[in-house]
DNA sequence: ATCGCTTCCGTAAACGTTTACGATACAAAC
DNA sequence: GTTTGTATCGTAAACGTTTACGGAAGCGAT
């Protein structure tokens, strides 16, 4: 644990002071208006004095103050996406690095950088949203985790800040978003289940108020209703979305009197634990209980394979990008640019954990 | 798939332009001068006068615009965490989101908001890092995936902009720095292979250029020395930071020739990529090969039980933020604040993936 | 009445940038 | 020679905020 002393250079040196149009401008010796049009690529610059100014830019290592630029023309080419941390651990590990790296492709690709704000517990998610609307840090938002009631989409949509929502949500009016196709997963899966002979199906979602939770099980009631079965609550199960989650999924499966012979989980996460209980208890996914899971890359991994769904998840972070400069008008492709509001598409992917259903089964 | 018009609402409204000081000032009947005192806490201000204020800039949801703030007082409320996302999609799930969490939380404490910016394939890290110090979009920077030789730190160092690296390197000058110390896991666990009877031991570091690959296989090379064992090229073994590296991994090492009877991995990613790979071969962790694994949460849930290493994530993060602190003058503890470089420890977790070394075994 | 002190507040400059506007120079057209 | 047009550039205002400075008012002491 080596100390020394601040900066090795010794004396006390003062913050350089980065520099700045002004002296760029005092270097070439002409004025700071002509370096601004130059370096924006405005028109009624001569060629050759551009090509001095961008090349003295480039040696001095100028960019333009952001503050500055962004005060001056109240944009700051920054898209925020916020993010409570809450989900961030337990999620990240699945698909939402990949919709993050999708759409920070997409958005740099128009020149926009990508921030992600972080919400931590401690802090309401709410009055965070409102501060770094009021404060304008970014020309757009991107928002995760939407609730069922979600009291940003109001607030967003009164304050008319470009912003798409990752999720759908029964609040606001019409605003842009794009979701995972949750009603196709679900019945799907029910349906894939009944036709290989399983009656007993249960569901896992999740236990906190996210939307979706919601949206999957009232996709796997409807399934079910539409196949003339009965919906037993007893078997809608909430689960903490993590692979303990899973583990205590599965230890709450095995002790039920009237045991399930199939689960469809919404998140992939659960699965490594569920797979580790049944493991522990001596069965085996696929014959003593068939599961079908969600988003899963790590499943992949399981043994036997996990059939499971997939998508194209970086292409839903792109679209996440298109839906909101379709809502930024200096981005939007024409003005009147409608409201992009989408479910993604899922496939599912035969594994080997889900099978014909042989009755109960003892351990 | 629906897709509606833009805005419910209907006619084509403007953007709404926040309130501004201008705006709250006059609302109030006071200059803008003394809205900003009030509001800022300064002295010279009738508390009568600075109850009103409070109050109409909540009622009237005001909050002072960032940029015009940082552009005045050259300062941006804001630390930024540069993360290739390269790197960000296989850590992401092990410890990474709980040293944000714990930076988050700390930084959130002292009022600066931290921002993570992601840094795509396509655009060089560096490049990336010279427009952000240049635009002056943060008061201090955190980088993490330092390389063993990381012209970043050069450039930061030279910017004279406060910043803490996660992770050592050998360039710069002496520059802030939070490691793991990874010379403690790697001697630890070889001490506890040979002596448990192992005596060829391999090592699983990363195929890229991040130093701390470089520093395990040092430590593991150092303390096979001086146990007096011969140090094996062929049992330094670069492997990609996933689940299926480890897979791969352990194809490779069943492939040998003199195969090794116990490896231990930089990286926890790796861990359940080579479980998987064992038991699909028959083979059972802890008595045909002994494994120890670096930091990992969801290994816990391996069977049998995987030897880890352990440590305070969360603390980490908050002691990155402290480091970062130290080198920021307007946030210091005292002025002459000393370099914060230091290696942050961690403990062995026994599991049942290690275990005496019973020679070569048959599959 | 004058002075000094304190409390409170208004005025205006400054931060770095973009951009509307006008000025200059020069070439082409009359 | 005058006018018109074009290319190029300088000037200055504006964005929203903070803060140094000074002024006004009140009050007690001389």
């Amino acid at each position: 644990m080596a100390i020394s002393r601040a900066y090795s250079s010794g004396a006390v040196e003062k913050r350089i002071r980065p520099v700045n149009i002004r002296d760029l401008a005092r270097h070439l010796d002409v004025s700071i208006g002509t370096v601004s049009r130059a370096l924006n690529g405005k028109s009624d610059v001569n060629a050759e004095t551009r090509r001095r100014v961008l090349e003295a830019a480039d040696a001095l290592g100028y960019s333009p103050n952001q503050s500055g630029r962004s005060l001056r023309q109240g944009t700051t080419g920054m898209v925020a996406l916020m993010l409570p941390t809450t989900r961030a651990m337990p999620l990240a590990d699945t698909i939402f690095m990949q919709v993050l790296e999708g759409l920070r492709a997409f958005l740099g690709e128009r020149s926009l950088d990508l921030m992600v704000l972080l919400c931590g517990p401690e802090e309401n998610a709410y009055a965070y949203l409102r501060r770094v609307v009021a404060r304008q840090i970014a020309d757009g938002l991107i928002i995760a985790d939407t609730q069922r009631i979600d009291p940003r989409i109001d607030f967003l949509l009164e304050s008319r800040i470009p912003f798409v929502a990752f999720g759908r949500s029964t609040s606001g009016g019409s605003h842009p978003w794009i979701d995972l196709d949750f009603e196709y997963a679900a019945e799907f899966a029910i349906d894939r289940f009944v036709a290989t002979g399983h009656r007993r199906i249960a569901v896992a979602t999740t236990a906190d108020e996210i939307n979706y939770g919601y949206i999957f099980a009232d996709a796997y009631r409807s399934a079910l209703t539409r196949h003339g079965m009965p919906v037993d609550p007893d078997l809608v199960l909430p689960v903490e979305n993590s692979e303990a989650g899973g583990y205590a999924l599965g230890q709450r499966i095995l002790a039920m009197a009237d045991r399930p012979t199939a689960v469809v989980l919404v998140n992939g996460v659960m699965a490594t634990g569920l797979y580790r209980l049944l493991v522990e208890r001596g069965l085996e996914p696929g014959r003593d209980l068939s599961i079908i899971s969600f988003l899963e890359e790590r499943g992949l991994l399981l043994s036997p394979k996990v059939t499971c769904f997939r998508s194209d998840v970086p292409g839903l972070g792109a679209r996440l990008g298109e839906a909101l400069l379709a809502a930024m008008p200096a981005h939007a492709a024409h003005p009147e640019a409608p409201v992009i509001q989408e479910l993604w598409p899922l496939q599912l992917v035969p594994g080997e954990s889900d099978g014909k259903s042989v009755g109960e089964t003892e351990p």
